[in-house]
RNA sequence: GGCGCGUUGGCGGAGCGGUUACGCAGAGGUCUGCAAAACCUUGUAGGCGGGUUCGACUCCCGCACGUGCCUCCA
């Protein structure tokens, strides 16, 4: 079997995959700010996670893994400036923020199950670990990382020398060409907070009592974590202080995990992930998407005009991870027709019966289609290929005479094509009822008959049902409309 | 203004220094009770200008354009 590789952002090369402890995986997932709707575009880089996950586990890994679904404390910016979004969000919806993290959570979650993106073993809240969180600015504030402004605790970057170096930063050229104000307190422009206070004189939904050793002077505070804290904290309390793999979008690789690793690296002196994996984002109409521009289409937006969640993940497959994809309607309808194409693949293992010539030794598909179709993935988890071996497979069994066919190596193609990519071809494609193979049985006859007007009725009768039939060389074959 | 990425046929999108990617869509034809499917044929892809090479879509340089981040967002 051909070994996993990955492109490491960490050191910019195609790596062989070596996780720490063999035939384990320690993953972490960025997951969303959930104070809206997600749009395809966040959804884009969920499926192509959990393409990550069902293939280290088609390796035989076993995948402890994160995902933190961020509840509080990330700004409108990556920089420490602006609002809250949770409670921008609990103000346009005059709810508080507690409220509408937990609508939108749900609503992520829910989207999950329809996307059928599997479960990781951990899904976080980062508001379920503010004592983890605080105990990580305590580490480093005893390590002499942190200094206390007026608004906050920021970490001084200045202090761990590596800082620019995972985003490749010219931290100069930057603050030179910066159209942004920073907080002038700051030591360096390239600080950023790991512990907010709240305003004096304002409440805010979400703030937690900062503790007195904490701080400096005997003030209290009230205050709630900055962005880029929780993803440390979580993933360290509950993986370990080095992780395998995290992932997350290429957007993150100048400010939130670059603040991840200086913030986490500089707490345990050790590496904080081995690799690190950053999807492209994805384009709509050929230009990014946006909330001014309305093109941030959800999953409810498919539905509404008739496509499903895995007409989508088809979509999103059909370019690999690290491509800047571009959605449009005529894309997705392009996919929605492969997607159809394999499911006419799916049903024939229902019509093959005892039809297969045991004899023949070049039956289809080969049994070792699985074994390629994971090994096409572990080259950097290019689903571009893996689309296209799966439908050379398919192609082959759809063009072959049904006694050609093996049933048995087609489900189990099936259902690897199910593991490894998610498509539900198995539970999508079930077999028809009684009455329906009734139907097409009295028209076989009535074919035989020539009775071409009962054979018609018979035809637009299944059709009602969802069920096209055709009529090939060695008989008649139905497929879902 | 700074930093990065990209430019492949009608659309999407891969691999590869020399062999058909793949999918979707289109045109003509064969077959068929009809329909569908299938099959055959077809459109002569690689932004522009140089360079390296026996040979470049594939490597190098420049230019143009697009796009992303630094400000909503994965």
């Amino acid at each position: 079997m051909s070994s996993l590789q990955f492109y490491n952002t960490r050191t910019r090369t195609t790596e062989k995959f070596i996780p720490q402890h063999e035939g384990e995986v320690k993953l972490y997932t960025c997951g969303p700010t959930v104070y809206d709707y997600l749009t395809i575009g966040n959804w884009t880089a969920y499926v192509y996670w959990d393409i990550l996950v069902r293939l280290l586990e088609a390796n035989e890994y076993k995948v402890h893994r994160v995902m933190n679904i961020t509840d509080v404390g990330h700004l409108v910016s990556d920089a420490d400036d602006g609002e809250d979004k949770l409670e921008k969000g609990a103000r346009r919806e005059d709810k508080t923020a507690w409220d509408v993290a937990k609508f939108y959570g749900d609503d992520f979650l829910r989207g999950m199950q329809r996307l059928n993106l599997k479960q990781p073993e951990y899904i976080t809240k980062a508001t379920e670990y503010i004592p983890q969180q605080l105990e990580l600015v305590r580490t480093l504030g005893q390590k002499g990382y942190t200094y206390q402004i007026d608004d906050g605790i920021y970490f001084d970057t200045s202090k761990f020398p590596t800082y620019a170096d995972f985003a490749r930063l010219d931290i100069d050229a930057q603050k030179a060409g910066a159209r942004v104000e920073f907080n002038q307190a700051k030591r360096n422009a390239s600080d950023f907070a790991l512990w907010k206070f709240t305003p004096s004189g304002e409440t805010r939904d979400m703030e937690w009592d900062t503790p007195v050793d904490l701080l400096k002077g005997d003030a209290t505070r009230k205050g709630f974590p900055g962005w880029h804290l929780e993803c440390s904290a979580m993933a360290m309390d509950l993986l370990g202080t080095t992780l395998d793999i995290h992932t997350g979008g290429i957007d993150h690789i100048p400010v939130h995990h670059t603040n991840e690793i200086a913030q986490s690296e500089a707490a345990t002196g050790l590496r904080f992930s081995n690799y690190w994996l950053h999807n492209n984002h994805l384009k709509v109409d050929g230009t990014k998407i946006s909330k001014s521009l309305g093109n941030g289409y959800t999953l409810d937006d498919l539905e509404a005009k008739g496509y499903t969640p895995q007409d989508l993940r088809m979509f999103i497959l059909q370019s690999g991870y690290q491509t800047e994809g571009n959605f449009t309607f005529e894309n997705l309808t392009s996919a929605t027709h492969r997607l159809h194409n394999w499911r006419r693949a799916a049903v024939l293992r229902h019509q093959l019966h005892e039809t297969v010539d045991e004899q023949r030794d070049n039956r289809v598909p080969a049994y070792a289609a699985s074994q390629a179709l994971t090994e096409v993935l572990n080259d950097n988890m290019n689903t571009s290929e893996g689309l296209a071996h799966v439908d050379r497979v398919l192609g082959e069994v759809l063009d072959s005479t049904a006694s050609y066919i093996d049933p048995r190596a087609l489900t189990e193609f099936l259902q690897h094509v199910d593991n490894v990519l998610g498509f539900e071809l198995i539970t999508s494609t079930p077999d028809i009822g009684d009455n329906a193979k009734q139907l097409i049985l009295e028209r076989r006859r009535a074919r035989e008959d020539k009775n071409w007007t009962k054979s018609d009725i018979l035809r637009d009768t299944l059709a009602t049902q969802g069920i096209t039939v055709r009529d090939t060389a060695t008989g008649s074959l139905w497929e879902y409309k």
